[in-house]
RNA sequence: AGCGAGGUAGGGUAGUCUGGAGUGCCCGCCGGGCUCAUAACCCGGAGAUCAGUGGUUCAAAUCCACUCCUCGCUACCA
């Protein structure tokens, strides 16, 4: 019986272009979902854009435009880039969609609210007038609103706060215990002293007015809006029919894994888990929290263009298949990695096509000189594949270890080639060497459907044999398939 | 300031938890081989006080202490 995994990549804001290092997660939560279909789970991926923040009225009102205008304009592009990227998702949610978000996020309220975990406070914030929005001290750029460089003013008001301190010690075993499960380490650490640290009750509304009534009203209080937590972070049981479509959510939940940036790890550790608690949910069971990508070196920030490198336009130079190969391949999966243009192209030419290529094709093109139809020798090369050991890095998210391994098999192809000489053989030592180098590139063709589906379908249907899954990735007695060379799997970029 | 993560050939990474010859991988550089392959592939080589100091140990990149440097976070950043 299949196992099921529900996956989410984080819901980013809207309120700019997507950048490198949502590619990034999208990429990883991707590789993540197809490894576990090779194993044989039965697997939903949501991933989706947040779009009720007050900054985006704001936007809109400057560009003359209604807020669901501007929401629906900067959304699509996040939906070209897991497009473009290939991330096979099942729900691409929207927290503006009231009919399937709105229900979920008020359900998960109420619930909060009839555990007693919901009551009303002085809130205190700083509060720009220009921007008609409130500035955490770290948004400020030496105290004053980056946008009006004006000090905010300290603003109160009556809000709701979530008793986030009730769940201290609750959520300190659940992490300790790891039923919670918190991935780096480091991350767990670090999370586990903040908790440790205490935690303080955290305003959950804003009023009608200040937020302009954009956002999800507060169930029973027409004078607030939901503030981001309980907003934003329902999105994860609203998209699977929290609300909505009981029997659905029940199905996927509780997720398997949420995939994250290091940025937001809090709320989901700490938040996310205790209002979970509240409502009487189960947690999640991980949360995958990754690194940052530099750009050449640098911190990505609006203001420095150089890091400004969109991936809808390295899309439109590099495959899918490239972009995220190189971003696996370089980037460490759980601290920061660099992102540059040179290093891609230098990937793309030395690995993809100089590696992996050029086996494909120096193989594909002996065999067919061979007018053989079926493979069958001494196995060589089987003994270099340790399918327990990258089963292993993929459970672990040791994603770009996993690919070094594969391309490990792919380097050792072409070594065996230089050794064996095939072009010199005849008979059954030519057949004897094409067995195990056909073989390799199947196996080698279905472990790289999570890092790079296109291509890996691309070599099954030249070798002309059916995809398969992680069962099939073991040297059979011989190889059997209608080859056909074709096209190069990948072109030189310039 | 506090908390966190790092510092391994010219660059980038793995190894550190669980000590065992500086061991691996990628890029770059030098030399050679091959001609099946998209000037691709293979082999060899140069290049490192494993940030520093002190300690534990038969043995330290790895464990402990201190120091220096870099980066991140500090309450809606993927």
């Amino acid at each position: 019986m299949p196992r099921r995994a529900y996956i989410t990549t984080s819901i980013p804001y809207v309120n700019a272009a997507p950048h490198v290092g949502h590619a990034l997660e999208f990429v990883q939560a991707d590789i993540i979902r197809r490894f576990r279909e090779l194993s044989g789970d039965e697997v939903f991926l949501l991933t989706g854009t947040d779009e009720n923040s007050l900054k985006n009225v704001r936007a809109a009102e400057l560009l003359k435009i209604t807020t669901q205008e501007l929401c629906d304009r900067n959304s699509k592009l996040f939906r070209d880039l897991v497009d473009g990227i290939n991330l096979k998702y099942d729900v691409f949610f929207r927290s503006s969609d009231k009919k399937s978000h709105f229900a979920g996020a008020q359900r998960l309220w109420e619930l909060c609210d009839q555990a007693g975990d919901i009551y009303k406070k002085e809130y205190s914030g700083l509060y720009c007038v220009g921007c008609e929005a409130f500035y955490t001290e770290g948004e400020l750029e030496d105290g004053l609103c980056p946008e009006h460089k004006t000090r905010p003013e300290l603003v109160h008001e009556e809000n709701y706060f979530f008793k986030l301190s009730k769940y201290e010690k609750r959520l300190l075993k659940l992490i300790e215990s790891g039923e919670f499960e918190i991935i780096p380490k480091g991350r767990r650490n670090e999370i586990l002293n903040l908790v440790k640290g205490g935690l303080e009750d955290i305003s959950i509304s804003r009023s009608v007015s200040r937020s302009k009534g954009w956002g999800v009203p507060v169930p029973g209080d027409p004078e607030q809006i939901m503030y981001v937590w309980i907003d934003a972070l329902s999105s994860y049981i609203n998209g699977i029919g929290f609300g909505t479509d009981e029997k659905n959510f029940k199905k996927w939940w509780p997720a398997d894994l949420h995939v994250i940036g290091k940025g937001i790890s809090r709320f989901h550790t700490i938040y996310w888990p205790a209002i979970l608690l509240s409502a009487g949910l189960d947690l999640p069971r991980r949360v995958f929290v990754h690194g940052y990508l530099t750009v050449g070196g640098e911190k990505m920030s609006k203001s420095n263009p150089k890091t400004a490198v969109s991936p809808l336009d390295v899309l439109k130079k590099y495959k899918a298949d490239e972009l995220r190969y190189y971003m696996i391949r370089d980037a460490p999966s759980f601290e920061d990695g660099d992102f540059s243009l040179v290093a891609l192209k230098d990937r793309t030419n030395k690995e993809l096509l100089g590696d992996l290529g050029n086996l494909v094709s120096r193989v594909l093109t002996i065999a067919e000189k061979s007018k053989l139809r079926s493979y069958t020798g001494k196995n060589v090369l089987g003994g270099d594949l340790d399918l327990g050991r990258i089963e292993k890095h993929f459970s672990a998210m040791e994603l770009h270890e996993a690919l070094e391994d594969v391309m490990g098999l792919v380097r050792g192809c072409n070594r065996y080639i230089n050794e064996v000489e095939p072009w010199k053989l005849s008979g059954k030592q030519l057949e004897e060497a094409l067995y195990n180098l056909l073989e390799s590139i199947r196996i080698i063709g279905i472990l790289l459907y999570p890092f790079v589906p296109d291509t890996s379908k691309r070599i099954c249907k030249k070798l002309g044999c059916e995809m398969g899954n992680l069962q099939d990735c073991k040297f059979r007695d011989s190889f059997k398939g209608s080859i056909e060379k074709g096209e190069h799997l990948f072109k030189k970029v310039e």
